[in-house]
RNA sequence: GUCCGGAUAGUGUAGCGGCCUAUCAUGAGGGCCUGUCGAGCCCCCGACCCGGGUUCAAAUCCCGGUCCGGACGCCA
């Protein structure tokens, strides 16, 4: 077959390709498993001529060669390298992934391919491989995205047992060099450094298993929450007015107007209590303007947010210790091998959290020689005295009314102290949260207390006037979360792209 | 924002008035090598944050700036 010919039409044992084929999506290369055999197999779907046909390394080649030819590079990856297994010896391959390394030793030339999974090593014989096919390789450059298609051969001298020996080397993006960074680990990068090429670093299996856990995390607190009864929400997240006070604001500009990034959902979610949605919740960003600069805090961060009706505050408490429990077996379970990855094992915290109160917490801060007075908020180094003395998660309640916002509800018989509380982790404050004020005439005396001028809150107050259920809630720091779960000391750490005082980019 | 520390090849570092034509590793380029797996060996390339000052002499000391790290402050 001359290759013109073949480039319009190919068979595969019965099959007929065609050339529109592969520029339509009807073609498509499925890896079935059955047990721990798997094999490739290549489907046709349509009106007329459907049909499957396994795959073997004889058409497998001619098959690549063809899909890459017509521009379809992103259907021939067949396998991730931590789905070939030495089991599949003789089978044809095709991994995508970086030019991890290329160890060059004359006769003999390992080539470690990395995908999202793993590595595969690659190993071309001088004097068995086709010159063309080492030719690319010995003039790859590290971290340049290849495509090797090769033969799966069982091999006690390799890495998990098997090495692929390659067929057919594409190089589909090449890479300069030198690069930003190390990817190996022979060589750290400063934090600084990694960020400013976070999408190499991202790169590193290290890395890389940080947001691996975050997205486990998030999903499970999905599950979690969806198991509860809790209904997800968007809220806005430009606003007309400065919410809740407290915190500095991001202005921008809107249309002809100024508006302002949202501090948190708070208000919002209330409204949906309302609005009867009964329970919701709401994972998002949200955006404080304070000039803080430290390892646990960021202008853009995500937050956890529920808000539940018809509960108190020790019900939505039990529902944090739960989550946060939930949280950590998840992870533990599903993310075994990204823990690994990062050296790092997690104990699941017993429930229920241990609860102590506002004056509690600063006698043991006292115990601890710590300055503070009754109505203070906890200082940093209160907060690391108790939280060292408690040596777990717990909870902090019976917060000083004053020092906590307009919505937390006062206690009717100690109108000094509210139905708030913060939930500790030893290193630092994860989430709080309280039950809230639901009649409209003592919302907007404690808006007013607060030296808030109520009038601004008109959207908000509104939905108080009509039939408000008593609720409840808390929003949880999602990376202080994830950080003091795995140890991780900055918060920068574990968000792709942090915006702190001084990084706007990338 | 305050205080403390820092800024040296692409990356990570040593040097802290003259021994600096600046150390080591990694990396890049070239060479040898058929089982590497942080491969090894040989050759080679690449840097003192910016501005001002002190001094015979500054990577090194002083001042200002910028950036980075840490602690604290601020922080629903």
């Amino acid at each position: 077959m001359s290759s013109c010919a073949m480039a319009r039409q190919m068979r595969l044992s019965g099959l007929v390709i065609q050339w529109w084929d592969l520029l339509s999506k009807r073609l498509k290369i499925r890896t079935i498993s059955s047990g721990k055999a798997q094999q490739t197999c290549l489907e046709r779907s349509g009106k007329k001529r459907s049909g499957k046909t396994w795959i073997n390394r004889n058409n497998h080649r001619l098959l690549i060669r063809l899909l890459s030819r017509k521009g379809r590079i992103f259907m021939i990856r067949t396998h991730y390298s931590t789905q070939v297994t030495s089991e599949m010896n003789g089978t044809s391959v095709t991994i995508c992934g970086w030019a991890h390394e290329i160890r060059d030793l004359g006769g003999i030339t390992f080539l470690v391919v990395r995908d999202r999974e793993g590595m595969v090593q690659v190993t071309l014989f001088k004097k068995a491989i086709d010159k063309n096919v080492l030719e690319v390789v010995r003039n790859l450059s590290r971290e340049s995205v290849v495509a090797v298609t090769g033969t799966v051969k069982k091999e006690a001298k390799a890495p998990n047992g098997y090495e692929l020996v390659p067929t057919q080397v594409i190089v589909l993006g090449k890479a300069d060099s030198p690069l930003p960074m190390d990817t190996t680990g022979k060589v750290d990068a400063d934090l600084d450094t990694r960020l400013d090429a976070r999408f190499m670093d991202v790169r590193r299996p290290h890395t890389q298993a940080i947001f691996r856990i975050r997205h486990l995390m998030l999903k499970s607190i999905r599950e979690f929450l969806d198991r509860e009864g809790f209904v997800e929400i968007t809220t806005p997240k430009v606003v007309a007015t400065a919410t809740e006070g407290g915190t500095a604001l991001f202005p921008i500009t809107y249309f002809e107007r100024e508006a302002f990034l949202n501090q948190s959902p708070q208000l919002f979610k209330q409204l949906m209590m309302s609005g009867g949605l009964d329970r919701v919740f709401e994972i998002g960003p949200i955006f404080r303007a304070e000039e803080h600069d430290t390892r646990k805090h960021l202008n853009e961060a995500t937050s956890i947010d529920i808000e539940a009706s018809y509960l108190d505050n020790e019900d939505v408490m039990a529902i944090l210790e739960k989550l946060v429990k939930h949280v950590y077996s998840s992870v533990a379970e599903k993310g075994a091998k990204h823990l690994e990855t990062l050296g790092v094992e997690i104990t699941v915290p017993e429930t229920p959290f241990r609860r102590i109160t506002y004056d509690e917490a600063i006698s043991i801060a006292r115990d601890n020689g710590e300055k503070i007075e009754w109505g203070d908020d906890l200082s940093t180094e209160s907060e690391h005295s108790i939280g060292k003395t408690i040596g777990e998660h717990y909870f902090i309640t019976d917060w000083p009314t004053k020092i906590k916002p307009f919505y937390a509800m006062p206690y009717e018989d100690k109108p000094e102290i509210c139905r708030a509380f913060d939930m500790m982790h030893p290193r630092m404050e994860l989430s709080s949260g309280a039950q809230r004020v639901h009649s409209y005439e003592l919302l907007r005396k404690r808006i007013a207390d607060q030296g808030l001028d109520p009038d601004g809150f008109e959207f908000y107050l509104k939905a108080f006037k009509y039939g408000m259920p008593p609720h409840s809630g808390w929003g949880v720091g999602a990376e202080r979360l994830l950080m003091t779960m795995l140890g991780i000391e900055n918060i920068r750490e574990v968000v792709l792209f942090p915006r702190d005082r001084k990084r706007l980019s990338p």
